[in-house]
DNA sequence: TTTCCGATGTATCGGCTCGATACATCGGGC
DNA sequence: GCCCGATGTATCGAGCCGATACATCGGAAA
């Protein structure tokens, strides 16, 4: 999950890990507050033993040169070729199938660089797994409805009513995707 | 969150590991769909190694007394006193300080052993920290609205209206906790 | 001026949870 | 008699998190 994030994020120019966080949390600040150094760091680890990312120590040759700090200098992090082929790759695959997949905000947050066919794929298969829970939570709040606690019945209520607020939400997205005009979409800085 | 869950489920009679899961579903199908048994088992693990609670071999001296299963029997799990105590422990207890915290759910489906001093403060504590990241996502929306693409801004909206709607929830709760009349609660099988 | 603090920055560690997998039994339908 | 789905216990590797450590830098307060 981190990994298709941290490429789409790379993809766009490079950039040392601090920085990446701070782009992390706005770009999925509606999917995770904001993304742990614990998690982060192993990434960029596997990312770049896996070939997709480089590392380009701090100082640039270029205009501001000094070392802007003497010792461990910020590392910068650069998408490979590789990375943008896997990176694609991987906006294509679907995660896992549970509801609670958070694969399925980052794959959204990046729909600018994804074909419509891919969208919508995923946008029905979101829609199929909120959906079945919908139903699940349906069953147990008509089935087990005597077996359960006013406030487990609350919460029931509460996510089943945030299940069907997702579906309705799913189907204007699917219905205008497949309207054939996709949004007024501006690239962030595509190169 | 296992642990507190675990306890309570325990708390309205033994449980083997299986039937565990299943309630687990029920109780908390508002939170999470499954458990996964790569979290169950060693969880029961560390309560019984915490002295949380006991295992009991299948095979009951009563009356369906023969061994249910050859081999391996089925375990069976009971809480123990100082699990009990633990259980009103972390159920004072709030969780971390963030949204994505699972443990809100399981509190709150918990609330029906929960006196209403306590029930107030986990409700307020959650709506404090639903705001905190509405704001956020309204900073968003507004200061860097042209450096993001239209879906990234439409995921922004969509997890703003979810907290917006959130917060109303936990208002309408609040202000029925606090009207004193604690809603119609069934205990189940409190014993 | 010195001191202190918050932002910047990299990194590890233990622990929890997940999905996949393995293995075994039981009851019922074909 | 056979197979299959539900029941049942259990482990493994991997991902992610929160806590923690350490270091620098600019500016504000003292």
């Amino acid at each position: 999950m981190l990994e298709l994030a941290v490429l789409g994020l790379l993809h766009e120019g490079p950039m040392h890990g601090y920085e990446l966080r701070k782009q992390l949390a706005t770009k999925l600040g509606a999917i995770r507050a904001a993304i742990s150094y614990g998690s982060l760091y192993p990434t960029l680890r596997r990312l770049q033993a896996a070939g997709w990312i480089t590392e380009e120590s701090g100082a640039k040759p270029g205009a501001e040169a000094p070392p802007l700090t003497s010792k461990r200098g910020r590392v910068v992090y650069k998408i490979t070729a590789e990375g943008k082929e896997r990176f694609q790759e991987l906006l294509g695959n679907a995660g896992p199938e549970t509801y609670e997949d958070p694969s399925f905000g980052v794959h959204f947050a990046f729909f600018s660089r994804t074909d419509q066919a891919t969208r919508l794929r995923i946008l029905e298969g979101r829609r199929r797994r909120v959906e079945e829970r919908r139903e699940g939570l349906r069953d147990a709040l008509g089935r087990a409805a005597e077996r359960l606690d006013a406030y487990t019945l609350e919460l029931q209520r509460h996510g089943l009513d945030a299940c069907e607020r997702e579906v309705r939400w799913l189907e204007e997205l699917i219905a205008h995707e497949r309207s054939g005009k996709p949004p007024d979409v501006t690239p962030p800085t595509s190169r």
